[in-house]
This record gives structure tokens, C-alpha cells and sequence, in this order.
RNA sequence: GCCCCCAUCGUCUAGUGGCCUAGGAUAUCGCCCUCUCACGGCGAAGACCGGGGUUCGAGUCCCCGUGGGGGUACCA
């Protein structure tokens, strides 16, 4: 079987942790069975709708990675991707339902259906739609819906079973009773149809074998499980996610915020960080290794190892696999990948020797957006630093040290940290100063700490001369 | 109201009746490495929601309760 899973979001704005984390799943399952990953837009819901939405989901997805085979913006055979375009298929369908008596014209008004419900309620069991239109005799239908009388179109759902019975991979078989649905709209009096609809019919039409989508639409799953049944279609694979939760414990709320994947971007998380991080919301590997790459993943993910409780968002252990993730970086490319994050109207001179800057403060770095606030310790504020710098060597047992390694500096034919390092040894060798009683000082003449990277790497990040103007300035 | 689902350290989780005096990860704390910081290594502390069953034996199975989530829409 040809494994083909889908996204569907609404483009409603910006895509959360959540919804994203279901993307990753359908994306990573499957890249996992070699089979295509499908991007739907469920824009049904014109006021929902929002400005540019849609772009900015494609915009998050493309950037952490999660490219579809099928879709909007690319197209594919099962087109068109957007369920605002897709009028013909539910109309179609809705046709040979009606002719088939699987669905029915419903002309009851809202105030009706109120009026019915209260009637209903005995307050022991569910409230939902008598289905009274379903008798109507085929003639009076005919001549209502021919008079042009308002109506909806509604699933006859089935009576001759009690329960229908789903199949999930993540939380088992479930039953529901017959008699808890209601005969449900597919089509409104306005003409436009259903989510429950519209989701069966695509997933129908895009011949979908797995739909993996948040618990929230485990409810749903009865109602669309009739559809496909009805339409004579074999249901797809369900599986369904756990809900993903803020740090707060409460639920992603539109308000984004830390929780947006645009943020994490912004933030300079890398992409694989997040979709690593991400997968392990839910899913465990089989050996519970929680550092893994992106093909990693590929190879291990399954929907076996889902959980089925909700889980919470920690920002903390995601900057953990971030930073895991860095270190997995060659020097030359988590240089690349942090460059862009520098702010270089306060760092005017990080860029020069940003191979060996980027060497000294990578391993506090947990995202590359976290080297500005490192930077802060290689380029203090000049502001009093001369001063500072001539107060610490007006000390002279302090000055002798810091002359001898400066001379052993001034001398180095390269400049390199291990070369460096060397030659600040040496410089304290020649006046008998070793350790703290070494290391101390020139730090502190340095980066204005004693505390900090190896005074090596410290020197290869500020280049020759900018270190050397600093010795200047402490041992003038 | 009614229906469905969930429930292990603060958090993410392992665990499918005996291997569990519950394992790992993160965060916290301590020690080591080291000139210092960061990294890393080692260690400590920290959980089976409650009550009943079933069983020789239950975190694991069943029931009830509690808490949480979802549905009950001509929302998605």
C-alpha cells in the first residue's frame, strides 16, 4: 500500500507547536513508508480566513523542513489543494448520496430544532436531531426542494448497526453508540458544507491512507468513519496525537507567542532541533534516545510508540536538544548559521575572525540567537574600559606578568588558540607565574573577568591587533 | 445533562502481571575535570491520582470516584 498522510490546517495565521507537531508526524511517517505527504488548506470558513495565512503556513513548514510532494503552490494529480475550490467533488457527492437515500433534504428551521431539543431533553440521555425530515415521503421532498424552500442537506445515519467501531493506532478501538449521533448536517442551507464533510471527501479523493491529527478530532471520527463507509470508501489509517499543552499547562492559544514556530526561528533554534524536539512530545524511541537527527527520526518514527496523554511544552529541554544540536556542528558551519543573528550595530567588530569568536562561545550556546548576549564578554563596553584596563595593570607585580606575555605575544608568528595559549604560558614562565596568578590577570585585561573561554580561544576571536591594543592600554 | 478519551518524578518519558526496593532525559543540587567560566564525567534528591476488587503476586487487568481533555453546532 502506497502510504500517503496530509496536513490540512486553516489558515488562520501562524502555525503553533501544536499543529506543527502534527505536520511533523504525517511528514516523518511518511518519509519512513516512502510514500508523499500532502498539504491541504481547509479555508471552507471564508471569515475565519486570514490575510496572508496561508503563506505564512507554508512559510513555517518550508523552514523546518517538512516539504510536501502535493500542493497549493505546487500542485499535484489529486488537485485542487484548497477546499474553497473543490465545490464540484462535494456537490458530486452529495448527488449520488441523495439518490442513494444516504442523505436527505432537512427543511427544519433553527428555531425549530431549538424547539425540538428541549422538547428531547429528559436530561438522561444525549440531545440531538429527531430526524423527522427523513420520512418526508419522496414526493412532498421533491415538490419542497423544487418550490426552492430552504433546507440542509443531512447523513441518514445508518440504524440497522448500534455502534460503529474505530480503529486508532494510538488509542485503540473505541466504540461509539449509533444512537449518540444525530443525523449531522453535510451541506448548509446556504450551500456551503461541513468540516466533517469536506475532510472525508478529500481524504477520499487524495486516496489519504493515514490521517494522524491532534486527539481533539477523535470525536469527530465517528461521524467521518459513516461517511466513508456510506460512500463505499475504505477508511483511512487513523492515529491520533496527544494534545500538545503550553509550559503553563493550558491550552496553545492564538496568541502564540513562544509557541510559534516563527518565534523559535526568530529565536534562532535550528530547524532539525525543533522537529527533534518535537517528535519526543508524544513519541518515544525505541531505545530512548532523545538526540536525533533528522534521518534519525525517519528511520524510527511509528505510530506504536505514540502516547495517548497529553503533554506539556518545555522550553527548557528544548533548548537542551538545541544546544545538543549545535554541538553536532562543524566550526565552519555553525559560524554560517550563527552569523546571521549577530547584532552588528553592537557588535561592529564580531564579524572579523568570526570562525575563532564563534569557536570561544559555542559550547553556552544553546540556539544561535544566544550569541549576542556572549558577545557581550568578548566586547564590553569600551565606554571606562581603557580605564580599567590601565587600573589593572598599575599593579606591579600584575604589570610584570602581563608585559612578559604581552612581549610573547608581539613575537608569535601565528595565531592560533593552541599557539596562543602557548604563548601565554611561556610569557608567565619567564616571570614565574603560573595558574590563577597568570591566568587571572590577562583575562581580566582581556574581557574585563577573570571568568570566561580559554584565554587562547579569547585571543584568536580578538584577532592581533585588537588584543594587542588592549595590552597596550593595561601595560601603558 | 449525555457520549468518548486520558491519568508514572516539576516537565518529557520507559514500563504490555513477577526482571520495579519503578529505569532514562531535562531542570535543580553536590563532586570531579580545569587558571576560571562554559562543555563534559560522576553522584544526590524527586513519581506509579484515590478507593475497592481479580491474582500466589498489580504501575501493569476490572470497577467506582476524583481531576483533566474532547464531542454533543447548519465551527474547524
Amino acid at each position: 500500500m502506497t502510504v500517503r498522510t496530509r496536513f490540512a490546517p486553516s489558515p488562520t495565521g501562524r502555525l503553533h507547536l501544536g499543529n506543527v507537531r502534527a505536520a511533523a508526524f504525517n511528514w516523518l511517517l511518511a518519509k519512513h513508508h516512502g510514500g508523499s505527504f500532502v498539504l491541504r488548506i481547509e479555508d471552507t470558513d471564508a471569515d475565519r480566513n486570514v490575510a496572508g495565512g496561508e503563506e505564512a503556513i507554508l512559510e513555517d513548514l518550508s523552514w523546518l523542513g517538512l516539504d510536501w510532494d502535493e500542493g497549493p503552490d505546487i500542485g499535484g494529480e489529486y488537485g485542487p489543494y484548497r477546499q474553497s475550490v473543490r465545490d464540484n467533488h462535494y456537490l458530486a457527492t452529495i448527488q449520488g448520496l441523495l439518490e442513494r437515500d444516504a442523505a436527505y433534504a432537512c427543511f427544519c428551521t433553527t428555531e425549530q430544532l431549538a424547539a425540538e431539543a428541549e422538547e428531547y431533553d429528559d436530561g438522561r440521555t444525549a440531545q440531538r436531531y429527531s430526524g423527522k425530515c427523513r420520512n418526508i415521503e419522496i414526493d412532498e421532498r421533491f415538490e419542497r426542494v423544487s418550490a426552492g424552500e430552504a433546507h440542509c442537506i443531512r447523513i441518514a445515519v445508518p440504524e440497522d448497526i448500534q455502534s460503529i467501531n474505530i480503529k486508532d493506532e494510538i488509542f485503540g478501538s473505541i466504540s461509539f453508540a449509533t444512537n449518540e449521533i444525530e443525523d449531522f448536517v453535510v451541506q448548509r442551507t446556504d450551500g456551503r458544507f461541513t468540516y466533517n464533510f469536506a475532510v472525508v471527501v478529500d481524504d477520499i479523493g487524495m486516496e489519504i491512507s493515514h490521517v494522524i491529527r491532534g486527539v481533539g478530532h477523535l470525536s469527530n471520527t465517528p461521524k467521518q468513519a459513516i461517511l466513508f463507509d456510506v460512500l463505499s470508501a475504505p477508511r483511512p489509517v487513523f492515529g491520533h496525537l496527544p494534545t500538545v499543552l503550553g509550559a503553563d499547562g493550558k491550552k496553545l492559544s492564538k496568541r502564540l507567542g513562544a509557541t510559534a514556530v516563527a518565534e523559535l526561528r526568530a529565536q534562532g533554534f535550528p530547524p532539525d532541533a525543533v522537529l527533534n524536539y518535537l517528535s519526543l512530545l508524544g513519541w518515544s524511541h525505541p531505545e530512548e534516545k532523545e538526540v536525533l537527527t533528522r534521518s534519525d527520526l525517519i528511520g524510527a518514527i511509528g505510530l506504536e510508540r505514540v502516547g495517548k496523554s497529553d503533554t506539556q511544552l518545555d522550553e527548557e529541554k528544548l533548548r537542551w536538544v538545541s544546544s545538543r544540536h549545535l554541538g553536532m556542528e562543524e566550526l565552519q558551519e555553525i559560524a554560517d548559521h550563527v552569523r546571521p543573528f549577530v547584532d552588528t550595530g553592537m557588535f561592529p567588530e564580531a564579524l572579523t575572525n568570526f570562525q575563532a569568536t564563534v569557536d570561544a562561545l559555542r559550547t553556552r550556546l544553546s540556539t544561535y540567537g544566544d550569541i549576542n548576549e556572549h558577545l557581550e564578554v568578548l566586547y564590553p563596553d569600551e565606554g571606562d574600559a581603557e580605564e580599567k584596563r590601565q587600573g589593572i595593570g598599575s599593579d606591579p607585580e600584575v604589570r610584570k606578568v602581563l608585559t612578559a606575555v604581552q612581549k610573547r605575544l608581539i613575537i608569535l608568528p601565528a595565531w592560533d588558540p593552541e599557539a596562543l595559549d602557548q604563548a601565554v604560558r611561556a610569557g608567565g614562565k619567564d616571570v614565574e607565574a603560573r595558574g590563577a596568578a597568570l591566568f587571572h590577570p590577562v583575562r581580566k585585561l582581556l574581557i574585563g573577568s577573570e571568568k570566561g573561554p580559554d584565554l587562547g580561544k579569547i585571543l584568536a576571536a580578538l584577532g592581533r591587533p585588537e588584543a594587542l591594543r588592549r595590552f597596550d592600554q593595561g601595560c601603558s
